[in-house]
DNA sequence: ATTCACACTTCCACTCAGCGGAAGCATAGG
DNA sequence: CCTATGCTTCCGCTGAGTGGAAGTGTGAAT
C-alpha cells in the first residue's frame, strides 16, 4: 500500500483525493468487504440502516451489495431483517487457517513436544497480530483454540517479534492508529520505549514478553525470516516453568524451526 | 466454469441468457466471491492463470479483483506470485462462527453435560450441512474441532434432519447436484429411499443416523424449528453407548433444547 | 381498528466504475 | 544471451453499478 500519497505538494486543482479506494481496485468489492468487516466489528450482526450510517453509503447501494453477499451465503438474514455473517464464511476461514497453518502444524507440534510448552504462530494483519496456528502443551489444553485471535503487537511476544521486522516509521504508524493500551502493568505504553525494545530484539535475535500481555505468563518469540507476510513463532508458559534460563534451550530450537517454517511457507510442500 | 458451452449451434443472435448473476446483484462482488471459493476448493492456493482458466474471465479482470482482495488481507501473495487465502478471513470466519453458534454454546454445553455425549449444531449451506457449533463429550476430546466442516446431507443425522425441513423437490435438486456417495455400506444412496426416510423423520420427529456416516457411530438429530436457515441439533456417540433406548431419554431433551435454541437464534440475547 | 412512522425494498435513467484487448515487463528456462 | 511464459499495466468504450425517488411492508401508537 502507501501508494498515491505524500505527493500532495503540487498546486494542481486536484478534485479532493479523499480516502478513495486505491487506484486499480474494484470499488464495489471494496465496499462489500467493508460491510463484512463492519458486521464483524459489530459482533457479527447489523441492520441495513446501521451499515448505511457507518459507511455513509446510500441504502440502495448497500442493499444491493448485501443481496449479493446473501445469495452467496456470506451473510444470513434474520426474520427481523437484520443481517448476520453467514455460514459460508466459516468454511472460508477454516480453509484460510488451514492454508496458513498448513505445513506449519507438524513443526509446531514437534516443537511443543520437544519443549513442553505452548507454541504459537502469528502473522501481521493490518495493525494487529493474528494467531494462525497453535500447538498446545499438554499442560493447558484449552477448549477454545486461540487461532484467529487478534492481539496488539506492542503487548505480546509474537507482536514485538513481528514489529521488529518492520521499519520504525511503519511501527510508529501502527501504534498511532491503534494505540498502546496496557494489558498489564508491564506492558510497554510509550512509542519510543517500544522502538528501543525493538532495537534490542533485532540485536538479540528474539523477543521476550515478560507478563506484558498476561501476568505470570512469559514468552519467547522469534521472527520467521522471509515469510511473505511478517510472521513470528513463539513459545509461552507460566513464568514458573518458563524461566530466563529456559531461553537458552528454547531460542536455538525456535530459530531452527523458524528457518524450516520459512521454507515451508514460501514454497508449500516443496 | 461450464458457462458458455454446448449452445454453439443456434444461429440466432440471442444475447445468450447464460448463467448470469441473478438480477439486482453486483457482478464484480459475485466474481470476487467466486475467486475466493475457487481458492478454497483448490486447497487455499492458486495462481492467477489457474483462476482465469477456472472462471473463464480475462486475466486483467481477475488481477484487478485479486488486487482488491489483496489490499484487504483476504488473500496473500507468495514470492512465487501465487495467491493464498489471507489472514483476515480467519477473523471473519471466527466472527461468523461465534455469531452462529453464539447463544447456542451454553445450550449445547448443558446438553452435552446432561446426556454425556457429543452435541452438534449444523445448518444448511448451499448443498451441504455445515457444523456451526459443538460441545464435545469428555469421552472423545478431539484436537481439531469439527466446526466449519461440511458434510453431505444424505449421510448424516443433522443432514437428514435438515433435509426433512425442505420440500421433496428441493431435496431432489440438492442430491442431483452433489450426488449421494456412500460413506459406509449403511449410507442411503437412492433418492427415493431418501425421500421415504425423510417422510419417516417428519412423522417420528427426529432423524436417526445408524452408522451411515461412520461405522459404529449412532446419532439422533432434530430440527431447530423456525431457524432463519434450516438447522438441526444432534447428539452422537459410539453405538455401544448410544443405543436405541437412549433415544427415549435423549430425544425429548433434544426437542426442548432445539425449541430454546430457536428462540435464541431468531432474536439473539432477547 | 386505524393511522402513522420507520425501515426495508424496488425502480429507473444517468454516468462513471469496471471491463478486457493489447502492449509492456519481469522471471524461469534453454 | 535469448526465448517462452505468465503477470502486470494501459487505456478507450460501454454497460454494470449507482443513488435519488417512489413503493411496500411491519410494527408501534392512538
Amino acid at each position: 500500500m502507501g501508494s498515491t500519497d505524500s505527493t500532495g505538494s503540487s498546486g494542481a486543482p486536484q478534485p479532493e483525493p479523499r480516502e478513495k479506494v486505491a487506484s486499480g481496485q474494484v470499488q464495489s468489492v471494496d465496499r462489500a468487504i467493508e460491510l463484512l468487516e463492519l458486521m464483524a466489528d459489530a459482533g457479527g450482526e447489523a441492520a441495513l440502516s446501521e451499515l448505511a450510517a457507518s459507511t455513509g453509503l446510500p441504502l440502495p447501494t448497500i442493499h444491493r451489495l448485501m443481496r449479493t453477499l446473501l445469495s452467496r451465503g456470506y451473510v444470513r438474514q434474520l426474520p427481523s431483517r437484520r443481517y448476520t455473517l453467514g455460514p459460508r464464511l466459516i468454511r472460508l476461514g477454516e480453509s484460510a487457517g488451514r492454508q496458513l497453518g498448513a505445513g506449519a502444524r507438524p513443526y509446531l507440534t514437534a516443537l511443543a513436544a520437544e519443549l513442553g510448552e505452548t507454541v504459537n504462530l502469528a502473522m501481521i494483519d493490518r495493525d494487529m497480530a493474528v494467531y494462525v496456528a497453535q500447538a498446545a502443551s499438554r499442560h493447558s489444553m484449552r477448549m477454545f483454540t486461540e487461532v484467529g485471535r487478534r492481539v496488539f503487537t506492542h503487548a505480546t511476544g509474537v507482536g514485538k517479534a513481528v514489529l521488529a521486522q518492520l521499519p520504525d516509521a511503519t511501527v510508529l504508524e501502527i501504534v498511532a492508529r491503534v494505540g498502546m493500551p496496557a494489558a498489564t502493568p508491564q506492558t510497554i505504553t510509550d512509542p519510543q520505549a517500544l522502538l528501543t525494545e525493538l532495537a534490542t530484539i533485532r540485536e538479540r535475535g528474539y523477543a521476550i514478553d515478560d507478563g506484558e500481555q498476561e501476568i505470570g505468563v512469559r514468552c519467547f518469540a522469534v521472527e520467521v525470516p522471509g515469510a511473505p507476510t511478517p510472521t513470528a513463532l513463539s513459545i509461552s508458559g507460566p513464568s514458573a516453568r518458563v524461566g530466563y534460563d529456559f531461553a537458552e534451550t528454547a531460542v536455538p530450537v525456535l530459530h531452527r524451526t523458524a528457518a524450516e517454517l520459512a521454507k515451508e511457507l514460501i514454497s508449500p510442500g516443496a
